[in-house]
DNA sequence: GAAGCGTGGAC
DNA sequence: TGTCCAAGCTT
């Protein structure tokens, strides 16, 4: 498959190895080889830029500085700690794989990537990371910048987000990964993604392996790699209602198979559903409609005197949410026996983990306009 | 195999 | 504002 001699892989190794000896980032995670510290890095970095990961990743090394650390934190002090991280489950999955690792291996890491992947949230990427980084395994690591970075200098025209793709960059990697260095040939093909051969404003012509890439020979840098068109973010329309009551806000929480699973939110309404189910309500009625159907459902017996509907927008990876905020002050204590959710005090609002949408709400609640008349 | 899952940077 | 992308994984 790889048209590469011999000699032109060896002479790869060396510029690149040279090159990243003379010029890698100094990151937190690389003071060491410790296979906790490589993870914690690892899962941290899934889809998330290096400048974002740092100030999360030394935080939770001094709350959770172990594997039984995280084993046995409470878990809303691991979502506290992840807050604004995005893609919880991830934080959720570590602790589970942590627990996993001192159940079943008695907190001895297995070594071997197969057996790496077997751990929850650790796939094929993550496994091939901690086995070549953190036990000199010849695994290839196969991330976004590998898919840049080997599509180019191979020229490599398979679609990138087809699953099966993944198999072709791994194949050609084994060929060239040196046996005597595979983490930080991992680790350089990764700096050079995030220096040289970036997704947007490449500088092939100041690149250490310019030499190497065919595409840039060949003048198809923008060519590659092929991927398939994402689609794009569905609307999605709610009200958020926010009630502050003499103990504190409402607030409820998200289900377990939704968007932001088990996170609490003030409570939302989907008015694109309310609309289905009504379908003559006009645009001005359904805000009162959706109140009414808040008070109807949490059984709340009050003269709720909303104010102001400022919108805030949000965007997910597949939707995009239209959040009409409203409020109201609730003077006397509301009956909530039937209200499925809970009452948070203002002096405990700062513990919870709040996500971007939460902490969007929030602001938009403080800066609202009090109508006086 | 396709879809779902967060967020922020860069342009 | 829109679009793409960033050290992906699970279902």
């Amino acid at each position: 498959m790889i048209k590469w001699s011999d000699k032109k892989i060896k002479e790869f190794r060396v510029t690149l190895l040279n090159w990243y000896d003379a010029n890698c980032r100094d990151l937190p995670w690389r003071q060491d080889h410790e296979p906790y510290h490589i993870w914690v890095s690892e899962i941290m970095l899934q889809q998330t830029q290096v400048a974002t990961v740092i100030p999360y990743y030394q935080r939770f090394m001094k709350q959770f500085p172990t594997i039984e650390a995280l084993a046995q934190a409470p878990e809303d002090q691991l979502l506290k700690a992840w807050e604004g991280l995005g893609y919880y489950s991830r934080v959720r999955n570590m602790q589970r794989a942590a627990q996993q690792l001192l159940a079943d291996y008695d907190g001895q890491w297995p070594q071997t990537k197969a057996e790496l992947q077997e751990l929850v949230g650790i796939g094929p990427y993550t496994a091939g990371a901690i086995a070549s980084i953190a036990f000199n395994q010849p695994e290839p690591a196969v991330d976004g910048n590998a898919f840049r970075v080997f599509s180019q200098l191979l020229e490599i025209e398979a679609d990138i987000t087809k699953p099966q793709t993944r198999g072709i960059f791994e194949e050609a990697i084994r060929r060239i990964i040196p046996a005597d260095r595979p983490g930080d040939f991992n680790q350089a093909i990764m700096d050079l993604g995030a220096s040289f051969m970036t997704a947007k404003n490449p500088d092939n012509v100041h690149s250490p392996v310019r030499e190497f890439n065919q595409a840039y020979i060949d003048g198809r840098v923008a060519e590659f790699p092929v991927r398939s068109k994402r689609l794009k973010p569905v609307d999605k329309h709610y009200f958020a209602l926010v009630l502050q009551t003499p103990k504190g806000y409402l607030f409820q929480q998200r289900a377990s198979n939704e968007l932001l699973a088990k996170l609490w939110l003030f409570p939302l309404i989907d008015t694109d559903q309310l609309k289905v189910e009504n379908p003559d309500l006009t645009d001005d009625m359904v805000i009162e409609a959706a109140e009414n159907k808040f008070l109807a459902d949490t059984e709340i017996k009050a003269d709720l005197q909303f104010v102001d509907a400022p919108i805030v927008n949000h965007t997910f990876t597949h939707q995009k949410w239209h959040v009409t905020l409203v409020s109201a002050e609730l003077q006397n204590q509301p009956d909530l026996s039937h209200f499925a959710g809970q009452v948070v005090p203002v002096e405990k609002l700062a513990t919870m983990a709040w996500p971007t949408l939460q902490k969007k709400l929030w602001t938009a609640y403080e800066k609202r306009q009090i109508k006086l008349f």
